[in-house]
DNA sequence: CGCGAGCTTGATGCCGATCAATGCATGTGG
DNA sequence: CCACATGCATTGATCGGCATCAAGCTCGCG
């Protein structure tokens, strides 16, 4: 009887939530492992997204979150008149999609700024389990939650920092991120380019650079193209704050 | 046998999201009737803030969400060194505090501009009620995702958009959303100071009344310190999106 | 009436945008 | 393997928009 053995080779490395390395960081936080059985039968696909590939389009049609397996993205919104506006990047563990709930609908482009990997989670069956499942109603408001206070950082950065208080803002902000997934927190390798990190804090690319060699001059970094050695992150925190004002 | 007589008298006009004129702005939006008596069992209080009083503060514990019944209110977050940014102005039917789930603490000042009166949401209640209610809990989760999407246009604002703009893009926001309340398209009254609209803008207070000073010359305003009255809306619109550029 | 909070307006200066040229790494085709 | 193209980054010179500093104005209120 054949037929009756799943076809388990096919799929060495099975989709599971349960077993995922990212469940400390991901949607499962807070779930206890019956509960994860359940979001392993929701969770059941991986989508591949190349470099400069986009894994949605404002204006798509809105039928999933994506959870960053592996990889980096970025989300930029524009305007009719052609303005363009990253608004966020995201690493391993993080939610993309969230934008797309409340129109069905999403509202910004979300690119990958290298080989990437994404779960996908049918939003209309996580609504379904997350009205069973009141952990997992619980940390999904905490994300969307989280992501608003981020927003609102966001705003306090472009509206009353300078130039050297974002950029130093940005830099630390990544590196702290980085290091709650295991990586240095004195060594990054940047994804994204000066424009692009430009235009999510309100500059243009030139005063990036030209912010970057600054930094350097003063002893604070190391800038090799992109990739970046930390070598005082007390006087990049001083920066933040504002020291030199 | 007076006892068994409710003192109805004492509240004449009982608190009810089925009875309420702001149910098609606010967290009813999609709800049947018989859902709305559910709500209704949950929100049972409100409360009133007169201006310049804080509903909540950053750091406060997290309990319950509040929508405005009647008022206006800024939120405001703050950073370490006294940096402060307003990061919106709420009216009527919407939505305050959502930046406290995630930590169960707010992370935001909410301060009334004028007198104001708001229902109290018990947050535990509305996950508990949601999980049963499936059209609450759209309508929440729409309402959450819509915060983020507004945050992303606020980005866009303070990142790529110059003086005129911002204030063009604000003012044409705040009487679209006054109109769909029912009030005039051309006529307002701002509740908060050039101060307030700066800090919201990231712009400085002598900034923001120049430009309203040059679009009343212009004739797309009539500015009278606080009563506005727009002249040429189709102007402001051409100069949110480029025009002058 | 006089005080104070908030608003307006002017003069000046600085930060970051803009324009422009060069440098550097990667990749491609002859 | 080199010549060249291309995309990204750096650096310099100049310019302009908004901040800053400063003074006077308006209006509501004790």
């Amino acid at each position: 009887m054949n037929a009756a053995h799943p076809p388990l080779k096919l799929e060495p490395f099975k989709i599971a939530c349960s077993s995922c390395n990212l469940r400390e960081l991901c949607l499962p936080v807070g779930m206890s492992n019956e509960q994860l059985l359940k979001l392993d039968s929701l969770v059941t696909t991986r989508r591949t997204v190349a470099r400069s590939d986009t894994l949605f389009r404002s204006g798509d049609h809105f039928q999933s979150l994506y959870a960053v397996r592996t990889g980096f993205f970025k989300t930029c919104v524009s305007s009719e008149d052609g303005r363009d506006q990253v608004t966020g990047f995201q690493m391993a563990g993080e939610l993309l999609g969230l934008d797309g709930i409340g129109t069905d609908a999403h509202t910004c482009d979300a690119v990958a700024l290298e080989d990437s990997q994404v779960c996908v989670i049918p939003y209309h069956q996580l609504e379904d389990l997350s009205r069973e499942v009141s952990d997992l109603q619980r940390q999904f408001h905490r994300i969307m939650s989280r992501e608003i206070v981020r927003d609102h950082g966001v705003m306090l950065l472009l509206g009353s920092m300078r130039a050297e208080e974002r950029l130093a803002a940005f830099l630390l902000n990544l590196t702290q991120r980085l290091q709650h997934r295991g990586f240095s927190a004195s060594e990054l390798i940047l994804r994204m380019t000066r424009e692009e990190i430009g235009s999510y804090l309100g500059l243009k690319l030139e005063t990036v650079s030209r912010t970057f060699s600054k930094f350097q001059d003063e002893g604070l970094l190391e800038v090799k193209q992109r990739q970046i050695r930390i070598l005082d992150s007390e006087g990049l925190q001083k920066i933040v704050n504002g020291a030199g004002v």
